[in-house]
RNA sequence: GUGAGUGUAGUUCAGUGGUUAGAGCGCCAGAUUGUGGAUCUGGAUGUCGUGGGUUCAAAUCCCACCACUCACCCCA
């Protein structure tokens, strides 16, 4: 076997790449609608902004990097995730000057070490919103729903959001050590992992899904009980928005997410598909996390869809729209002598906006006109002896079979006009076949 | 990082120790001396994932590595 993509990545072949296009373009274009606006981070960064924004200790700095030195001896590490690459930015270009909040959107490669498998690879794509400088839980609100209709628009409704208030550094300490008490006092009921997640990290445990620890978070106490005042305001608040836009939703104590910068709202919208509901999109607000990369302290929230989990969702529902960028004209020769002729005529036709192709391994007129078909090409230019004799082109319709043979000096502008407004072209065509069949 | 399964033509797969490794689809050509998708006929495919070992003999058995898939961990 020759060289192959890395482990993990993989090559986005052209019978993709279209879909990829269309899924794009309606982010975009609700981006847009929103008050979105594109902003374009470099693929690596210094590795400490990553330790700082993403948390030392979650699993994603711990042994997800690829982290590297450069030949000046820095530490850089390819994006892992969007929000702190962002948030640096907003911080360095001081966006916060044309007025708060910010609203931003990215969307490109990440990379994560880790073991592939069905929509996990370690080059993945992620789109993400990022609002930042207002803690306004309508702006929650707004996130929330623009992630909710992107997914609308793509007809990905086998979906279920999850939201939780998990506090903010004034009520969630408290909190915390609460359940850590609980969870010592359980200790010997506990997993491995969840004994070593209840020293460290005891929100996490939450994520483990052992019955048996299952069982003693249960009965722990719940963060939903332990929110200050303005945690639980901000709560009632976003939840009032959503049930107001008609956004179904599902308020879940155990929702937690894996990244350490998370205050008050989390979310996450899960397939519904399968059995291990796979996270398709999820976010959160981030009160401090501006302040943690060296700016003002400034509260922020967005979130990050899984473009190759969107893509799985869209396969697995056949809901996938056949892109192939259309080929208008297919310009056949019938022997090298006219292969000449051919070439100059489709580039003319090119130059006019049509888009046209011919055939370069001089092979059978028969085999070009297979081509021509393979292509889904409608119409087909015939050149032969005898068309030049004429100073002509025979002109076919691939679709009825009909033919007509058409002055050489007409054809192009003919086509031109058949082409030449996007909108237009399925009427035309039409019209283009009733003429060739009146003949 | 842990555990399991898989790897044979472009593709989907058959072949489990014995000549020159097969089939469907696809591709190319001809039937149709200038015309596509149907039909018929013919043709080309391959370091049997890679490297090592066992054997008179390996696609087949053993080992290592690589890749893919699934589960775990975690996440998008």
């Amino acid at each position: 076997m020759a060289l192959q993509a890395p482990r993990g990545t993989r090559d986005l072949l052209p019978e993709e790449t279209g879909q990829w296009q269309y899924v794009e373009t309606t982010m975009r274009t609700l981006c847009a609608r929103y008050g979105f606006q594109e902003l374009r981070t470099p693929i690596f960064e210094y590795t400490q902004l990553f330790d700082r924004g993403v948390g030392s200790d979650t699993d994603i700095v711990e042994k997800e990097m690829y982290t590297f030195q450069d030949r000046g001896g820095r530490s850089l590490s390819l994006r892992p995730e969007g929000t702190a690459g962002v948030v640096r930015a907003f911080v360095e270009h001081h966006l916060e000057e044309a007025g708060l909040p910010v609203k931003l959107y990215y969307l490109g490669p990440m990379f994560r070490y880790e073991r592939p498998q069905a929509g996990r690879q370690r080059q993945f794509h992620q789109f993400g919103v990022e609002a930042l400088g207002s803690e306004d839980p309508y702006l929650d609100v707004e996130v929330i729903d623009l992630g909710w209709t992107i997914l609308q628009a793509l007809k990905i409704d086998a979906i279920r959001l999850e939201i939780n208030c998990i506090g903010c550094h004034l009520c969630r300490p408290a909190y915390e050590k609460t359940l850590k008490t609980y969870l010592q006092d359980h200790r010997d009921q506990l997993c491995a992992d969840c004994q070593r997640r209840s020293e460290t990290n005891p929100l996490r445990t939450f994520d483990c899904k052992r019955s048996s620890c299952q069982a003693v978070l249960a009965e722990a106490p719940r963060i939903s009980d332990a929110l200050c005042d303005a945690c639980q305001q901000h709560f009632e608040t976003l939840c009032s928005g959503l049930d107001m836009l008609g956004i179904p939703y599902q308020k879940t104590a155990t929702l937690v997410r894996g990244l350490d910068y998370y205050t008050r709202t989390v979310f996450e919208f899960k397939e519904t598909l399968t059995a291990e509901a796979a996270t398709v999109c999820g976010g959160g607000r981030y009160d401090h996390l501006v302040a943690e990369i060296g700016g003002k302290d400034q509260p922020g929230v967005g979130f990050g869809i899984g473009m190759e989990r969107v893509m799985l969702l869209l396969e697995q529902a056949s809901r996938m729209p056949s892109t192939r960028e259309p080929i208008d004209v297919y310009v056949a020769f019938a022997s090298p002598q006219q292969q000449g002729m051919a070439f100059d005529l489709v580039s003319q036709l090119r130059r006019q906006g049509v888009a046209a192709e011919i055939d370069h391994g001089r092979r059978s007129l028969k085999a070009q006109m297979r081509a021509a078909a393979r292509k889904g090409v409608r119409l087909v230019l015939l050149l032969g002896e005898e068309e030049v004799a004429e100073q002509a082109v025979t002109l076919r319709d691939m679709e009825t079979g009909a033919q007509r043979r058409i002055p050489r000096t007409e054809i192009v502008q003919l086509l031109h006009q058949q082409f030449s407004s996007p909108d237009a072209i399925e009427l035309q065509m039409r019209g283009a076949v009733h003429e060739i069949n009146g003949c």
